[in-house]
RNA sequence: GGGCGAUUAACUCAGCGGCAGAGUGCCAUCCUCACACGAUGGAAGUCGUAGGUUCAAAUCCUACAUCGCCCA
């Protein structure tokens, strides 16, 4: 027999058993069986490199789909990255600077070429990552949402919305990064509160002393503005509407409106009207038939139309330009500090500008709806329920979606300007010539939205719009589980568009996971330096553990503060799994056979298991079931509470216990073992897949690999309840001793012989029949059954169920000690016996509580009656 | 400003009408023949505050406080 080392050491085994699987294309899905199970991965992105919340996510995926295919259903798990347009473009546009060069140099096709480049030598890490932490997908369907396939059902959606309607072309106001110089949709922007100043200017009223005094945080952008607004019923500006104000600096004339709008309590009351770049005012301007000039070019500087003072200035530089000018005519009333919300750039935290421009767009009134009703009516629902109403809030006040981008990276926009006449061509395939008049034509420049793809990815990745087999099999996937940061730009998406193209929902439910956190519940970034990298901590503690602990955390709708605490604990597990196998290993015959339902079965039914394998496989029967609960309700951490108190608390605290009196001498007790060792590995291995296969394979089993086994199943033949009850009696017992001894400092290895009073018939069964256990695991040397105690004074007593025992200790006897224990004791007993009285006492609850509780507390009080009395008698005797 | 959520042991969190739980940490004892990444036992809580509903509230309702998150 081989002899395993005294603790396990994870990275002996785990890139073998990861080989040997996916060798094995156990994770192959195969199209057209049935039932099947799916799932998609949220396609990372291409550029990045597994983080915890990969981690997690992979972790949470692979225990669903393990779970799954050990269950015999056709699981599916689709990994695959997402070409990232922004985030990737900037990647490489960094690669260049260090070369001195800007993406404009290389021109369009080179620069893409590099990038594609890029791609394959960079693109698969999070893959090969993925693989280290056991994550069970099916490569063979690995995608990238540049894929060829993915790209066509890209052009297919694109021209299908284009024809019915919901997408459009226009000059509107939307979020720019100069930086990217790109348009961003809203989502892609985030707010941040930024102290900055508010600016109070005079705009001198026309043929008048008068002056409207308007207040602004960005005041570079009056060069933009074409009129002054105020409220319709300010009293005060009520004679000014109509009349012309003077736009300070530039001397242009604009008119003074009355606009709802208008917070009368924001500054002055007056504001300045900038169409083309601010979004209200850009609302306001079409309202009013204003002009609108945009000042800025798509680098963020000034440009012609700022007035030949400002023109070429950065946005920043030319609002202290303006400021000081202000200033030197005299028109800056006031400023003050300003605390305001203040977008930037999602990718590369540059102010974003609103800005003026020709953008291509979703209506997405039409599709929203549909998505917003699945969920209202459960065709998908959202676990935990609450994110269900963020995605209500946000699915209510959606507006139209940005989609353009002006990028090179990415699906081009699949529309065609004819060079010579005002026609579009919007088409799967390239037109050779302008339909209309034969002329050239120009497919536009700009690229898609990343998430454009993203949308369709649980259909686009099986081969949509193909009718393939894979569709049919797999689609609605079952399960989508993903971070709550995506909720808007991924999952209600792929809710829009899967429920367009696909004529259902793409997945029934959707788990968000929380975030991973530092153990101060700091988020982790890179600028705080407080990064973990899941790889480094699997390294250390091995796979199984960071999943474990990812597992055991995974409290839905909750964040995890993954702390090294924590993770050491559950390596300990892995460890008391690998010691445990050991254990078992060591004790068995060499030539034993792997053990069936059957085998046990014909032992049961011959008589040949004593209570304590009859109550470990029925206690394994029962947590078998609460798992299959916990894990169709996704409730990962009490799942995986489960299996650990369960192997832990339960089969190695006390089987491995019980068994070791009689393990050489009974092969019933072998099988049993063997059998219930087996079903304990197999329902722990979505858990911690590597280590259970190593120990698995070194026991006697039956199969290639854990991996394929058959995951256990609740059945009410392996339920024994009289034993459960006999043999936590006999726990109850044990304990009880253990408790005084422990209680009274007596030496942990002594035996001490003790007396029993057994006041119940099936108490004195058990004792008699376990007495092996009972002798060894509190330590007694023997016991003896008395009707009652004799007046043996060095003596220590307890009681457990209706069975007093005595432990005769001899001299080392403390007598002073007990008699405290013993008081200490009573005043226990009593405070609760009191508590239960006087609920007892009250009618109204006899009258109106239910029938099962008043008996609970009427038993209770029985059991506390009698405790005290002999707690007290025995006292008494102490004290002679 | 609008919305959502949290507050339970030293820490991290379960529990969400019927005797306050887990893991870690802590304390004590023990290197007992699978495991010191171990065994056995233990201490530790006004369940944020104040009201209310109920026979019964950590759990339901209301207000307040504190802290988060999302959206504008």
């Amino acid at each position: 027999m081989k002899i395993l080392p005294k603790s396990y050491q994870p990275s002996k085994v785990e890139s073998k058993w990861y080989r040997s699987w996916e060798e094995r294309a156990y994770f192959a899905a195969r199209a057209g069986v049935r039932p099947s199970f799916a799932m998609v991965f949220p396609p990372p992105n291409v550029t990045g490199s597994l983080h915890m919340g990969h981690a997690l996510n992979a972790t949470l995926h692979d225990i669903v789909i393990r779970w799954n295919r050990m269950r015999g259903f056709n699981t599916l798990w689709l990994p695959g990255t997402d070409h990232a347009g922004i985030a990737t473009q900037i990647v490489v546009e960094r690669q260049l600077e260090n070369e001195g060069l800007r993406r404009q140099d290389l021109g369009r096709e080179k620069f893409v070429e590099r990038v594609w480049e890029w791609k394959r030598q960079t693109g698969n890490r999070i893959s090969q990552q993925l693989r280290k932490l056991g994550a069970s997908c099916d490569w063979s369907r690995e995608r990238f949402t540049m894929d060829e396939g993915l790209s066509r059902a890209v052009r297919e959606v694109f021209v299908r919305l284009y024809e019915d309607g919901l997408i459009y072309r226009g000059q509107y106001i939307v979020n720019w990064c100069p930086r990217c110089e790109t348009a961003l949709s809203d989502l892609e922007v985030l707010h941040q509160p930024e102290s900055g100043r508010l600016y109070y200017v005079r705009y001198p009223v026309q043929d008048s002393d008068r002056f409207l005094s308007v207040a602004t945080t960005r005041p570079e952008t009056m060069l933009g503005d074409t009129a002054v607004a105020v409220h319709p019923e300010d009293d005060r500006y009520r004679d000014l509407v109509g009349k012309i104000a003077i736009l300070p600096l530039l001397r242009r004339p604009i008119p003074v409106i009355a606009d709802s709008f208008v917070d009368r309590t924001f500054g002055t009351g007056a504001v300045k009207i900038t169409p083309a770049h601010d979004p209200n005012d850009f609302e306001a301007g079409r309202r009013h038939g204003l002009a609108e000039i945009n000042v800025m070019d798509g680098r963020g500087r000034m440009n012609q139309n700022a007035g030949q003072e400002f023109e070429g200035l950065d946005r920043f530089q030319c609002r202290r330009r303006v400021l000081e000018r202000l200033r030197e005519e005299g028109l800056l009333i006031r400023e003050e500090d300003h605390l305001y919300p203040l977008g930037h750039c999602q990718r590369c935290a540059t102010v974003v500008e609103p800005r003026l421009s020709t953008q291509w767009f979703v209506k997405i009134q039409p599709l929203a709806q549909p998505a917003l009703a699945a969920v209202e009516n459960g065709r998908t629902r959202f676990v935990p329920e609450k994110y269900g109403k963020i995605y209500f809030e946000w699915m209510r006040n959606i507006h139209d979606w940005c989609i353009s981008r002006q990028l090179w990276w990415g699906h081009r926009i699949p529309a065609w300007y004819c060079d010579a006449c005002p026609r579009t061509v919007v088409a799967q395939e390239d037109p050779e010539k302008c339909p209309g008049c034969g002329g050239s034509m120009r497919q536009d420049d700009d690229v898609l939205d990343t998430w454009f793809s993203s949308a369709l990815w649980p259909f686009s990745t099986l081969g949509w719009p193909e009718r393939t087999e894979d569709l049919n099999t797999f689609y609605p996937t079952d399960l989508l589980l993903t971070g709550f940061d995506i909720i808007f730009f991924w999952v209600a998406r792929m809710m829009m568009m899967g429920l367009r193209f696909m004529g259902d929902v793409p997945f029934r439910r959707v788990y968000i996971t929380g975030l991973v956190r530092d153990a101060q519940r700091q988020k982790m970034s890179k600028s705080r330096g407080n990064v973990i990298d899941p790889l480094d901590i699997a390294e250390e503690y091995g796979t199984d553990a960071l999943r474990f602990t990812l597992a055991a955390m995974a409290v839905p709708g909750t964040d995890i503060p993954f702390s090294t605490d924590r993770i050491t604990g559950y390596r300990a597990f892995a460890n008391k799994i690998w010691n445990a196998g050991r254990f078992v290993l060591m004790n068995l015959p060499p030539d034993m056979k792997p053990v069936g339902d059957e085998d046990v079965r014909a032992r049961v039914r011959a008589g040949q298991l004593d209570d304590t394998d009859l109550w470990i496989l029925s206690r394994l029967n029962r947590v078998v079931g609460d798992v299959q609960e916990a894990l169709e309700a996704l409730r990962f951490h009490e799942a995986s509470d489960l299996v650990y108190h369960f192997f832990w608390h339960e089969l190695c605290d006390w089987y491995l216990e019980f068994l070791k009196a009689r393990l050489g001498r009974s092969p019933a007790a072998a099988e049993t073992l063997v059998f219930a060792f087996d079903a304990s590995l197999r329902l722990l291995h979505p858990f911690v897949p590597f280590i259970t296969e190593e120990v698995w394979q070194q026991l006697p089993h039956e199969g290639e690999s854990l991996a394929i086994a058959p995951f256990p199943r609740e059945q009410p033949k392996w339920g024994f309840p009289d034993a459960e009850r006999r043999i936590g009696f006999l726990m109850g017992l044990i304990g009880a001793i253990r408790n005084v001894r422990a209680e009274m400092s007596l030496e942990p290895g002594k035996r001490f012989p003790a007396a029993l009073a057994v006041g119940d018939e099936e108490e004195h069964v058990v004792i008699q029949r376990h007495q092996e256990h009972l002798l060894q695991l509190a330590r007694l040397s023997e016991v003896q059954f008395v009707e009652r105690f004799p007046a043996a004074p060095f003596s220590l007593k307890g009681l457990h169920g209706k069975t007093e025992f005595a432990l005769l200790v001899g001299d080392a006897l403390d007598v002073q000690a007990e008699q405290e224990r013993l008081r200490k004791e009573i005043v226990r007993v009593r405070t609760d016996l009191e508590r239960v009285r006087t609920k007892l006492s009250s009618r109204e609850f006899l009258e109106k509580a239910p029938q099962a509780v008043v008996e609970e507390n009427q038993q209770r009080e029985q059991e506390g009656r009698e405790r005290l009395s002999r707690l007290e008698r025995s006292l008494a005797r102490l004290m002679e």
